[in-house]
DNA sequence: CGGTATCCGAACCGATACTG
DNA sequence: CAGTATCGGTTCGGATACCG
């Protein structure tokens, strides 16, 4: 059933980081988070960068994990949306404070900012 | 001067990602936080299954972040101890929450735990 | 005791082409 | 529109041997 089945954890917080860390799955995360239900094109847009191979990809661990719920509609063209599950949503204040912590060590570090999009908060 | 300088990164959390995301990191900063100040061998043997290797190799990155300090004391043998800096220590709510939420995770969705290690709380 | 150095397989991930 | 299939490069990480 899970993705998770075959891996092996040292700890729960190992767990939590193999849901969220996969390359793109926080960015995912952030938008269905912020804005809510997103058509697959419409993520693939607002992720300038991924190919659609990892949007599927990403997708479809998400969907495996109960993170990410996919509906699809039976019309042409094809129309497919995708949404936090309750899951999701309680991942949103890790990826908050995540984002928080990431910012401030930025700033103290005086790390040059390569950060491509500025998601908005 | 920062492993970070080079990566590029799409929002800030994954700047923070890229700092806590090693293999093993979470759990060397779990037992730094926790448990405070270890030696060398000290945190090896709290990590049944680590190599040598990946053990230097995640606190040099950790050290190189600013997130673990590194004292070598001039001694035969040698004697080396680390600790969490002021960024380190900060990030631990962080673990925490991660911890509660893959410990929720797993219960609800009955997921048969394979962790290793059950780290004290 | 606390490391280095080397080798190598596995996993990850990007590019590209094709499809119902 | 929302995918699949295939290929190949890069990175990650485990095993092992050696060192000051």
């Amino acid at each position: 059933m899970s993705r998770m089945q075959d891996k092996m954890f040292n700890c729960e917080k190992e767990l939590t980081l193999s849901v969220i860390g996969g390359k793109w799955k926080m960015l995912i995360l952030w938008h269905l988070g912020k804005e809510g239900t997103k058509r697959f094109g419409e993520l693939k847009a607002l992720m300038p960068g991924i190919t659609q191979r990892m949007l599927v990809n990403q997708l479809r661990e998400l969907e495996e994990d109960l993170i990410v719920h996919r509906e699809v509609y039976p019309v042409v063209p094809p129309k497919v949306e995708y949404s936090l599950t309750e899951h999701g949503r309680s991942l949103m204040p890790i990826l908050e404070a995540m984002y928080d912590w990431g910012k401030d060590y930025m700033e103290t570090i005086g790390l040059n900012p390569l950060i491509r999009e500025e998601s908005a908060k």
